[in-house]
DNA sequence: CTTATAGTTCGACTAATATCGAACTATTCA
DNA sequence: TGAATAGTTCGATATTAGTCGAACTATAAG
């Protein structure tokens, strides 16, 4: 039952958690952790190769929004909301607000 | 007196905001900016060269966080508060806080 | 008209990131 | 033990982004 290196909530580096908010995919990832916590990769899948979905996860975990924890034989991710609450106050919720405005009223051109 | 296109706030798209502000030195911008505005390019240059500084400006003029008026010779920028503040509420404000909380406790490690 | 100033644009180069197939590892279940 | 499942790691390739010198543009001032 190997588990996963996570970083410390005060080693959290703003524009890494931003750089990795950044890529389209990721924020869905996270916009779909928020909402059912905690899930295993596959259903957050979508149409990628799992060596895709698993970089963008290494991604999400060295930037400390996200927990894998190996349960068997699946990974169950959970978001790092405390944390990242206790460090950055307010930045998740507000991004995923504005994730969710975002899918209400779509960028123009 | 040429001046620049900047989108219009129902443009502006989420992913392209976080990527701007994923990087340090236009972070280091956004922040400045936020205390004093208008400003010209050149007090926030640092040591870059100018064409450096010049692509940073663009990025965040595209993602529309800076606003760039040309007025005479110098070219002065503005954050779009107000404009991103209706789009996506409290999103500037959070993570220039967030940027504030890292430099008074820089991330460890 | 000349020079200085402020910043852009171009082009070449480098570095970082993303993508994805194929082989691999760890765990569960039959 | 063998097969299935879930996800990782490797390696090669492609795309995107950052850096910076040099030439350029626009305005202002002498």
């Amino acid at each position: 039952m190997k588990q996963y290196e996570h970083p410390p909530a005060d080693a959290f580096d703003l524009t890494t958690i931003l750089h990795a908010l950044s890529d389209p995919y990721r924020l869905s990832i996270v916009q779909k952790l928020s909402v059912l916590q905690p899930q295993p990769c596959a259903p957050l899948q979508g149409d990628r190769p799992k060596s895709s979905v698993s970089h963008h996860f290494t991604v999400l975990r060295k930037a400390g929004l996200v927990r894998t924890v190996v349960v068997g034989v699946t990974h169950m991710n959970s978001l790092r909301d405390a944390e990242l609450e206790a460090r950055f106050p307010g930045l998740l919720t507000t991004i995923l607000a504005a994730a969710a405005r975002e899918a209400a009223q779509p960028a123009k051109s």
